[in-house]
DNA sequence: TGGCTTATTGTTTATTAAACAATAAGCTGT
DNA sequence: ACAGCTTATTGTTTAATAAACAATAAGCCA
């Protein structure tokens, strides 16, 4: 039952923590950002709302586990996500010591249906503004997922996940508005993005709206790859 | 003795992980950037060359717990860390369970001295290009460092704490050029850096050089903090 | 004073960003 | 068929920034 067996008798003191994962999972509706948060029905915090989050099991790595804790909480399934942060203060939770791994990850909300399980009674879309108190030090750790967020989409195409597979230009830049919640110019933001030649027009044209049919857009797999490794420069 | 006393008896097979903090200290003398590391006094990894890292006392916040481990090893005191991720794969300790949140810092050699102690039987400066096998996963978390770093430099304006109060932009220069491990310009580079206006002339020249003498500079540091913490695009 | 060493500076050209509004295309209802 | 509605699409001018490039300045030393 001892995850450690070959731990000297003097540093067995330092074998007693704790380390939860936590998921900031971001979502996009078209429209506004938004975050899931569970409703918490077991202690501590019960009956608040929280970001998905469980301990880590000891013979479980860290970064593959982030799925498994989602997907019990929520049912959400296979995500990519990015680490952020650890938070270790001493009395962040109240059963003792407990550290916690923050990651983020960006899903496009319409994609999956929410199935709260085990100690989440509840799971639920918020919007960033109508945020309250959240259980633990969760609040903050939301914050700084958010502002890793905004820096990483300046920096790396992010996104496209948040996106069916043929999109519209103007869809894009709703997203990017929504991120970074601000109002781009529409030409602008058009030479930029086209510019960078990850966009393939698919000749494709937007069905079933009542004015202009937008022309609808995929993009370049390879191009986008390569380009998200190397890392580039948004600045819109 | 037991620092978790509230929980659950089902939860007590999560209570027995144990969480290290290594440091990734870089190092500049004025031409190249270079990484401290100890050489191990003790298993696991005896006789190995390892990053500064040691466990987390369970009573102690992790952010906080940083200088106090580097300072027990090394002799290093008052640093500025960033936290940079935290790595968990199940064996990556050959005890037991034993994951680590890794942090850097950058700082000027010439400033400190070495004085190791506990299990760290030798410290020292190596150049980034000779090193070889680590312990543990340290070779791994060293390159996530310096990657972070590389990046952070373009963003942040890093670099002034590893010169000295009064500096050339010559000396400036060579620390980009070191950490980044390029050549630049030295007209553009001039104009780029003076252009950002957290540099301020200080009338005095270099002395004892047997060559025309530079101008030394030293920042103006309310600036050079609005800028560190809004960032800034130094693609150079 | 000539030679050595490093410091300092400016211009031209290319690229990128910013600001800004008129026209196009499909749909709807008459 | 067309007038009116809605959203899509596109280009130009100006400003700012980046890139490329080499001659002169200033102190020291012999």
């Amino acid at each position: 039952m001892n995850s450690n067996p070959l731990i000297p008798k003097e540093l067995k003191h330092y074998f007693t923590l704790g380390l939860s994962i936590d998921c900031v999972v971001f979502g996009f509706d078209g429209e506004k950002l938004k975050v899931l948060l569970i409703e918490r029905g077991d202690s501590p915090f019960k009956g608040y709302w929280a970001l998905p989050g469980d301990l880590l099991a000891p013979e479980k790595d860290l970064n593959s586990s982030v799925n498994d804790v989602l997907n019990n909480l929520t049912g959400l399934n296979d995500l990519f996500f990015e680490q952020v942060e650890t938070f270790g203060e001493v009395d962040r939770h109240p059963f003792g010591r407990v550290l916690t791994t923050s990651y983020y990850t960006l899903v496009k909300i319409s994609d999956y249906e929410l199935n709260p399980a085990s100690f989440a009674c509840e799971a639920k879309w918020f919007n960033m503004e109508d945020i309250s108190e959240l259980a633990f030090d969760h609040n903050k750790i939301l914050n700084t997922c958010f502002d890793k967020l905004q820096t990483s989409i300046r920096i790396k195409p992010i996104g496209f996940e948040l996106l069916p597979p043929k999109f519209t230009l103007t869809e894009l830049q709703l997203l990017y508005e929504a991120i970074l919640d601000v109002k781009l110019d529409t030409r602008n933001f058009r030479k930029k993005i086209l510019s960078m030649e990850f966009l393939i027009n698919t000749g494709d044209l937007q069905a079933n709206v009542s004015h202009r049919p937008a022309k609808l857009f995929e993009f370049d797999e390879m191009r986008y790859n390569s380009i998200k490794e190397k890392g580039f420069s948004f600045e819109i």
